[in-house]
DNA sequence: ACAGATCTACGAACTGTTTCGTATCGTTAG
DNA sequence: CTAACGATACGAAACAGTTCGTAGATCTGT
């Protein structure tokens, strides 16, 4: 059955925006990627996404509007927690101390 | 040509055995792994990144030898900093703290 | 010398992801 | 009414990743 997977890169830039934006249409989602992705790429995506359940969509109106299912701290933490273990041996500890490395070679923050 | 990618699932699971095991033959990679995949599987994804150069091939006996190219530590930096990037908004500080939301979790460390 | 074991190479099937074209239908402007 | 527009649905191609079978070369023991 459902045996949960992690959301793929297209996915991934789909909830990026619809954490950013909120609930929005296929058409704001594609406006705010720019060049990456045809309109109806997004649109079929999204539809994918649908049924993964990875969006919720609202088709009360004509203009469906979609929006992330989970929210942005759930997702990242169960992203952090698959590359813990496919990388790290399980260990989230480990991780945090090479994101600290790679945080100090990206000074900016 | 050499774009940068992250290493794929499987890939990446042949680079923790040898990172644990060191320079290791087909077998002894395939074996470590018990029974995830067969032997020639092992042995094609080794010819893969062999072409990829995420791992080196010592052709000098019969049995050849791989080693992984990069680092553990340099290689989970890079998975990192590519988890910041698709997830974070580029942000390890953030990264950072949702992994310590994680560790906390799963309290046996 | 031969059989069997062990090894590499490689093609091909299969699965999942991404992209886009086309069909179709409701809405709106004129 | 009708043409243009904007929307969804969907098939299918293009691509990437994974798995395994088979072929053929080389080594080893008898």
């Amino acid at each position: 059955m459902t045996v949960r997977r992690r959301p793929t890169d297209a996915e991934l830039a789909i909830l990026r925006v619809l954490w950013v934006q909120g609930p929005s249409t296929v058409r704001e989602v594609a406006e705010e990627m720019g060049r990456e992705g045809a309109y109806t790429t997004v649109l079929k995506l999204l539809q994918i996404m649908t049924d993964k359940n990875l969006v919720r969509r609202d088709e009360s109106a004509r203009t469906h509007v979609y929006r992330a299912a989970r929210s942005e701290r759930a997702t990242q933490r169960q992203l952090v927690r698959d590359l813990a273990d496919r990388a790290f041996g399980g260990s989230a500890a480990r991780l945090v101390m090479q994101a600290l490395a790679a945080k100090k070679a990206s000074p900016e923050e």
